[in-house]
DNA sequence: AGTTATTATTAAACTAATTGAATATGCTAA
DNA sequence: TTAGCATATTCAATTAGTTTAATAATAACT
């Protein structure tokens, strides 16, 4: 259910086609959900069925042929109804930490040098989240008080303040972690 | 494939039964991985036809008869063939980040209550972190130091520590988000 | 001229996960 | 005594997600 959901919020931002939304949706819902191109063009064209979005064909000369959805006023409609409800927390399904649990059972240098590892993993998210901060939100949150309703940003900016205190907590964890097996 | 880890993992630690499993795994593990208790009965079934793990029935008086669970030499061989490779980032896929990235859509006043709401999880989660560390883990992590080999504690406390950063890393993000939106 | 890469979509097969229910035993409380 | 609850497992149906690949157009390189 939520993929449909998620593809709604990501064409209501902004009108595409399912290959610009099999590219990380479009670099900002995909850091919060992801899908592959095969799911996503399924789920369209549910969506499309339900009147929930409507697709306008552009010729290309230069490319393939495309289709660029929108979200339609039902669409809009039970969107809007959705961001009403409340969530449950998403469930945490980290393959590392089962990991780390039965670290026991292999030494004490296979396990520092896997979070070492990792650690490099996040470092590395982080900085792509410090280039988005740089580059779009410089002079946030300041400027937005003045600023007359640019929401729309605001939010954006919100769930990238998400994604760098995730990852910072991270690094923090892993240097923990290291400290206390050495 | 890393749910049949997750329950390898699980039953080293302590040998028990699908439904103790379906219980939260033991409340550790389930933490950072959890299934259904459909989704435990198959794998377990799988895991024994492929002998990583054995069955012993237990007859019981009080209660129907139950199978436990172990894991075999060739699936402790196996987890540790897993441990030693590395994991990719945990993918984030959260519903939540979903609607507030869409936030602009709803009134200030419903988001900022869906921000308290959410806010009031994460606490009660962290409240549950709170009371395991202190039954468990009050003398961490000075007192391992000291011991001699109790490394299987020592990494239930890593995993502990990290599930205790992440709540609190999601209450000082609503306590930022919250006053941005006031 | 031929291979590879990018854009763009669709098909088919498979595996994993969820949902709802059925079955069975025995305990406890109204 | 019977309804509900906890233990314990299994079956069936559906939905979601992954994997592999086919198709098609053109650009870009060799």
């Amino acid at each position: 259910m939520s993929l449909a959901y998620a593809l709604l919020v990501s064409l209501i931002h902004e009108p595409k086609s399912g290959y610009d939304l099999a590219k990380q949706f479009d670099g900002s819902v995909g850091f919060f959900w992801q899908a592959t191109h095969q799911q996503i063009y399924r789920e369209l064209t549910k969506l499309e069925q339900q009147d929930l979005i409507s697709a306008q064909a552009i010729a290309q000369e230069s490319r393939p042929d495309k289709k660029i959805f929108s979200v339609t006023d039902l669409g809009l409609a039970n969107l809007k109804t959705w961001l009403l409800q409340s969530s449950d927390l998403a469930p945490v399904k980290d393959e590392f930490l089962v990991k780390i649990y039965a670290g026991y059972l292999i030494s004490h240098e296979a396990i520092v040098k896997s979070i070492h590892d990792h650690r490099q993993l996040h470092q590395r998210q982080l900085a792509t989240y410090r280039e988005i901060e740089q580059r779009f939100f410089s002079d946030f949150p300041k400027s937005y008080l003045q600023s007359t309703g640019e929401f729309k940003l605001l939010f954006a900016y919100l769930t990238l303040r998400r994604g760098i205190t995730f990852e910072q907590g991270w690094l923090d964890w892993c240097d923990e972690a290291i400290g206390l097996l050495q």
